[in-house]
DNA sequence: AGCACGCCGACT
DNA sequence: GTCGGCGTGCTC
């Protein structure tokens, strides 16, 4: 007998074996799917890990429909998702569910249909099932979905299992491809009109058909400057009717084919070898290839405008030339059409774009190309690594220090960088990583040999490093030179880069107009009655929002604790700075960018070409504006609190704030006019301030590293969070308890809490953490991971704590 | 993730 | 007395 293991895309502990009926034995290979039935009668696709002969304990079900002819992946993939499932503590099914595109993953849908036999005499039925059986008799079948929409309501079970046991009608279930290529119709002349002599007879007696010539010439046309003509093309140039075109089919002087199109086609254009480098950049180019021949990961730190991006296109044609694919992962907000410009100018059609804001169709088809090697460069955010790659030679991981690389809520919660490392290894395949902040890791991995080291310490094209100067807020309070967020030193500065008609970008790390209401009289502040946290206060939609579960709230003017209406706006976010600055400079072309002036889908990329353009004088924004933009004509950067960076109670604080600054900063300057930047903050003496006006990152990183030593966090020890989730505050608390009782008595093993995070409730559950520090030793790590699957089955195993939900997080941030 | 099964409150 | 709410357990 003939078994094979099937990993589903659903959240389920362990992967499953089936049977192999016996038509399908020699046919399976690893990386296909198959439809398997799982539970009473549903059915999904899975992919087979692996063949085997090993009789399972249990009763097996067998495989029902082989559904790939070409496996969606190679083996490689899988071993890859058999090592993130088990470094980062998930399931296969995790892994499987966040790599395959939502249309490879397919699950089976209920189908009714009306039991002839039964009849036509429906009296016997209540008014629901009445409803039902009517829709059938005029429709043949219904979806789950429909028969919700019929009744108006979700749970619709209970009448189709009564109208089942009547024989009113019969289910079967459904598995269907989702993915659908996209068909066009093309126009095509048809064989006996080919030439000129055969076409200009026809002519001649079209005379008496005006509308129809003029639709042939317009199709002649489109064929000479286009090679293939396409219905809807047509119809619209010529503005003729498709009746008019019909005619043309039905004379047989035209012909319709519908022909298979790409959603994402894949340009012509040859690469471009364009490599203008600096001395310096020559430089860092010979040490680059050196470092990268020995290591297996290689760190270019460059400062901000080094140049950086031409040293990643020169390794990138280096591997494509050797016939290899390269993948290239930023961050989400950093891929903007800017740079998606610069790497299609130079490798024209081999680029492949992946990331959140494509569709399901577009997903497939980039996986398919990748997976058959015609994209030989992807530029993508975090998710793209899971892509089937063929042959990888490179990955270049730029802003190698954002936190974004690491997947937060559903798991696998990755490392993107990390697990690039370990992807790329796979292949044989090398690792770029590229910041001009440097995470303290990667720095400190560089340092110890581990990673190659490369430093750009020059800006490109003779720039110079932007002026910082600290505003102290305090001074300017206590002379009364402030206007509400603004400095009389920033207020100056904004009005003197205006008048030169140079552009200013402001940065506040808080969205909204307020993160919080106040109550003057008895203190008290409006919070989500589903999370432990402040409402936001936005002023264009004059509503309250919870920025953790997104519920809405109207404003709230009256206290809910003492009934006076003395609620004030407190603190401020972009939103705020914005009004103010429209208030401060009527002039001013104002722009905001963050989450909420972006949230649909091409408003990022046009605020960039606004900006791009100079029309925009003055932006404020989060960290939205910090990510790799490049702006020939700002001058001045303000940061509106520094000290709102550094308040976080985070290990990493310091370098967050660091690396945001130097980043922002970054922006400021452009060919030979030096930009400046200005600080507002309270506390002038912080030393992270003085690194940053510095530039100083190695001073940064070794008191950092200092710290971080004397504390117990990476890159010294490694974290690993357990978070517990739970309706009832006590009975996470209690399991927490226990459990941080039973992990504690572990020597070399650092436990901190059990205690709530900030956020204590969130979506009406209530959070408690564990933090574990281990050193770093990977059997430390493999025997705590093992020892905490078998305490967490320990904790659920008592009917208390059953529907307590634990998460793990290795490498948290 | 579904979905079935089973145990308690508001209705005919 | 039943319908239907959701908590609980299982899927190979």
């Amino acid at each position: 007998m003939i078994y094979a293991d099937i990993i589903l895309p659903l959240a389920l502990p362990r992967i499953y074996t089936y049977s192999v009926p016996a038509e399908m034995e020699g046919q399976l290979q690893p990386g296909s799917r198959v439809a398997v039935p799982l539970g009473k009668q549903k059915k999904y696709a899975g992919i087979i890990r692996a063949v085997h002969t090993q009789a399972p304990t249990y009763k097996t079900k067998p495989i029902l429909d082989l559904l790939d002819k070409d496996p969606v992946v190679y083996p490689t993939q899988l071993a890859f998702w058999a090592w993130l499932a088990e470094y980062y503590m998930c399931s296969e099914g995790e892994v499987l569910n966040a790599a395959l595109p939502a249309h490879l993953k397919l699950s089976s849908e209920s189908v009714l249909l009306l039991n002839q036999a039964y009849g036509e005499d429906f009296s016997l039925l209540s008014d629901d099932e009445y409803l039902i059986a009517e829709a059938l008799q005029i429709r043949q079948e219904l979806r789950i979905g429909e028969v919700q929409l019929i009744l108006d309501k979700s749970d619709v079970y209970s009448v189709i299992k009564k109208l089942i046991e009547k024989k009113v009608c019969l289910i079967y279930e459904e598995l269907r491809e989702v993915y659908k290529e996209k068909k066009e119709n093309y126009v095509l002349l048809q064989e006996p009109y080919h030439g000129d002599e055969a076409l200009s007879a026809l002519f001649n007696e079209m005379g008496r058909a005006p509308k129809q010539m003029e639709l042939l010439l317009a199709y002649l046309h489109l064929v000479k400057t286009q090679g293939s003509v396409v219905q809807s093309e047509l119809l619209k140039k010529s503005g003729a009717s498709a009746a008019q075109l019909k005619g043309l089919v039905d004379k047989g002087v035209l012909r319709i084919e519908q022909r298979t199109v790409d959603r994402v086609p894949m340009g012509k254009t040859a690469m471009q070898l364009q490599s203008d480098l600096s001395p310096a950049q020559e430089k860092a180019w010979e040490t680059l290839q050196q470092q990268m021949e020995q290591k297996a990961v290689t760190l270019l730190h460059g400062v901000t405008s080094s140049g950086k991006t031409q040293l990643y296109v020169r390794m990138i044609e280096k591997v494509l030339q050797q016939a290899q694919q390269v993948l290239y992962l930023l961050p989400e907000i950093a891929l903007t059409a800017q740079i998606i410009r610069r790497l299609q100018k130079h490798f024209g059609g081999k680029i492949g774009i992946y990331h959140s804001k494509f569709s399901n169709n577009e997903r497939v088809e980039i996986w398919n190309k990748v997976k058959s090697g015609e994209i030989q460069l992807v530029v993508g955010a975090r998710s793209s690594l899971l892509l089937p790659f063929r042959d990888l030679g490179l990955i270049i991981l730029d802003e190698e220090h954002d936190g974004s690389f690491k997947q937060q809520d559903p798991a696998p919660r990755y490392h993107a960088r990390d697990a690039a490392i370990y992807y790329a290894a796979l292949f044989k395949a090398k690792v770029l990583l590229g910041s001009a902040t440097p995470s303290l890791e990667s720095y400190f991995n560089a340092q110890q040999g581990k990673f190659g080291l490369v430093t750009l310490s020059e800006r490109f094209g003779g720039m110079q490093m932007p002026e910082i100067e600290i505003v102290d807020m305090k001074k300017e309070m206590v002379d009364k030179t402030v206007d509400g967020n603004f400095s009389s030193i920033l207020k100056a500065a904004i009005s003197h880069t205006l008048e030169e008609k140079k552009q200013v970008i402001l940065f506040q790390n808080r969205r909204g107009y307020a993160p919080f209401l106040l109550c003057t009289t008895c203190g008290w502040i409006p919070d989500c009655k589903n999370c432990d946290v402040s409402l936001t206060y936005h002023k264009h939609r004059d509503k309250l929002h919870c920025h953790y579960c997104g519920t809405q709230y109207p404003y709230i003017y009256t206290c809910a604790a003492c009934g006076s209406q003395t609620l004030v706006p407190k603190s401020f976010g972009t939103e705020k700075i914005e009004d103010d600055l429209i208030q401060a400079f009527p002039e001013a072309r104002i722009a905001r960018m963050d989450v909420d002036s972006v949230r649909n889908k091409d408003s990022h990329n046009k605020l960039i070409q606004q900006l791009e353009k100079q029309e925009i004088d003055l932006l404020v924004g989060t960290q939205m504006v910090v990510k790799g933009l490049d702006f020939d004509h700002v001058n001045l950067v303000g940061v509106l609190s520094a000290d709102s960076l550094l308040s976080y109670p985070d290990f990493r604080v310091n370098e967050r704030a660091f690396q945001l600054m130097e980043q922002v900063s970054g922006r400021a300057g452009r060919k030979h006019e030096k930009g400046k930047v200005l600080i507002q903050a309270s506390n002038t003496q912080h030393p992270i301030l003085q690194y940053v006006i510095a530039h100083d990152y190695i001073a940064m990183y070794d008191a950092e590293l200092q710290e971080r030593q004397r504390f117990g966090y990476p890159p010294y020890f490694r974290l690993l969070r357990i978070t517990l989730k739970h309706k009832d505050q006590k009975v996470v608390e209690q399991a927490a308890q226990l459990l941080a009782g039973w992990i504690q008595p572990t020597p070399g093993i650092y436990l901190v809490g059990p205690a709530a995070p900030l956020v204590s409730r969130v979506r009406n559950y209530y959070l408690q953490e564990i933090l574990l520090k281990l050193p770093r030793d990977s059997r430390v790590l493999a025997d705590t991971k093992n020892r905490l699957k078998e305490l967490f089955a320990q904790l659920t195993a008592e009917k208390k704590f059953r529907s307590v939900f634990i998460q793990p997080d290795v490498d948290c941030v």
